[in-house]
DNA sequence: CGAACTGTTGATAACTATCAAGTGGCGTGG
DNA sequence: CCACGCCACTTGATAGTTATCAACAGTTCG
């Protein structure tokens, strides 16, 4: 079984004619700041001379870096279609997968304070990529107010999304990030107009694993265990999901149970405990018995 | 032993005359934008009016909440004194340490995207903050271009924050995270013209874990390890740090080895393997007997 | 001075990593 | 066109790290 939503390409027209060959000339090159605020959710930035500001896209290949740790900072990039990944470098050569940028995402914003990238974008699948050079960026701001104030909040977007990455990686079990990280994907194809309940993944189990802080054996073994109690059908990177619920609300006994003292130190009547809530499935054995 | 080290107040005063009947009138009430500029140690805005523009101070007590979660946003905060923490509560009420605020620090930026704020900040001891109205911040781009610059760098500074926060998370063992929060916070210190060396834990050892997605009780054993092998001194809340080099270097063989197929997908000689670094001291025993 | 909180330490169990072997897919080259 | 080799994935056995449960000591503060 195969699911053949959302191809790299535009792909509603059905994968046809734009091949491997004329890629390079494909697609649309240019943007207006309307498109691009469009694309980044947010309101379209008022301003008249929308037509005359265009920004150039940029086509990546599969395997092709767009850009490295430490090399200068002068761009940012919005993904008009593809899939990327973005990943740390330690100094053993190990990789840490910090995000997988697609339509709509932004990337590059960790190179503005050192003006180094701080981290490497690798596309994970042909890309067409939307260009904006900081200081032209930088430039807009001053006769479009609101792109300011946008991209304050695109940055302050990105910045509730580690954090709740931190907190996935710090209090959630195995099987729960496996679980969130489809049930997100699921919302963020849906959200791109592809099927939310069958699509490809676009990255191996390894980087999967990198990014939820797993190895890849126990992102295998729980992809499997999903598929056998029927919360999903598993065939290599194609994934059906098929109860999103089940999925969403999959959680465990939090390891820190920093409740207590919450307010102000100071008394309190007295024995205000944890709220230990109604138990979920915990265990793999409770997981393979539902 | 106690560590009289960094005290909540400005404190190089050897906390004298300031006490807490008098407080809510002590200090600073106002700073000018070249103070916050300085604070936040970013280039000094070179605008004309720094002297007109000033930004109120409010005091906190220990115990106090800044902000809560969903509660609108209209400001962000820069810390003068103090030490907080930032929090993020899930649908059981656990809390998640997500950052520890101190001199210099910003926070309140997630509640910029949705105008309400993601987390929850407390003050872990008692704190002066500066007051930054958003409303007032943008109005200040328009004539300030600096600042607009200056802002992008902080929120980029803390999204590199947050990046590492997330490797640490999903690659490090419990010692080395324990070892790394060690090292920075000494190096936080060191910033703020406190001892490096000798210093007090402004939180407790359940909010440390919950930081470093760990359980009080490894936290405290780790300490105890690093105190028995001489890398540290550990006395409650004091810490002495005697051997910062290993704290540094302690690490683990990560569990995901993402090498491999880093660049271009196809082809390349052959057998490229994985770097499996050197051995550090990779478990309890080892720590233990060196 | 006691109540409540914070921190320490031990015993045990659970989760997840590690090691290992095997299958299947896919691209490259014969 | 098929075979080979590499890579991704799966699955099993085992070990190790860290959570959990529990008891106790030290601290703080009213």
């Amino acid at each position: 079984m195969q699911a053949f939503e959302n191809r790299t390409e535009p792909a509603l027209p059905l994968r046809a004619t734009n091949l491997e060959a004329g890629w390079q000339r494909q697609g649309k090159l240019w943007s207006n700041l309307k498109e691009l605020c469009a694309l980044l959710r947010i309101p379209a930035v008022s301003g008249m001379a929308d037509e005359d500001l265009l920004f150039q896209h940029v086509q990546f290949k599969t395997g092709q870096r767009i850009h490295t740790i430490g090399q200068p900072f002068d761009t940012l990039y919005i993904v008009h279609s593809g899939f990327l990944k973005t990943v740390l470098i330690d100094e053993y050569g190990n990789e840490q997968v910090l995000s997988f940028p697609m339509k709509g995402d932004l990337f590059g914003v960790d190179g503005i304070h050192t003006r180094r990238y701080a981290s490497e974008a690798v596309a994970l699948s042909n890309c067409d990529l939307i260009l904006l050079p900081f200081k032209k960026f930088i430039a807009l701001g001053r006769t479009h107010i609101e792109l300011e104030q946008a991209m304050y909040s695109v940055m302050s977007r990105e910045l509730v999304r580690e954090q709740s990455m931190v907190s996935m990686l710090g209090a959630l079990s195995a099987e729960a990030r496996v679980a969130r990280f489809l049930v997100s994907l699921s919302e963020r194809f849906a959200e791109m107009g592809y099927s939310s309940r069958l699509f490809n993944l676009r990255m191996t189990r390894h980087e999967i694993g990198s990014y939820l802080g797993l190895t890849l054996e126990t992102v295998s073994r729980t992809l499997s265990a999903f598929n056998e109690i029927g919360y999903i059908t598993v065939d290599q990177k194609s994934i059906g999901i098929r109860d999103v619920e089940a999925l969403r609300t999959l959680r465990r006994l939090p390891p820190s149970t920093t409740r207590g003292r919450q307010t102000s130190r100071k008394a309190r009547p007295a024995a205000e405990d944890v709220i230990e809530a109604g138990a979920e499935p915990a265990t793999w054995d409770q997981l393979m018995s539902a």
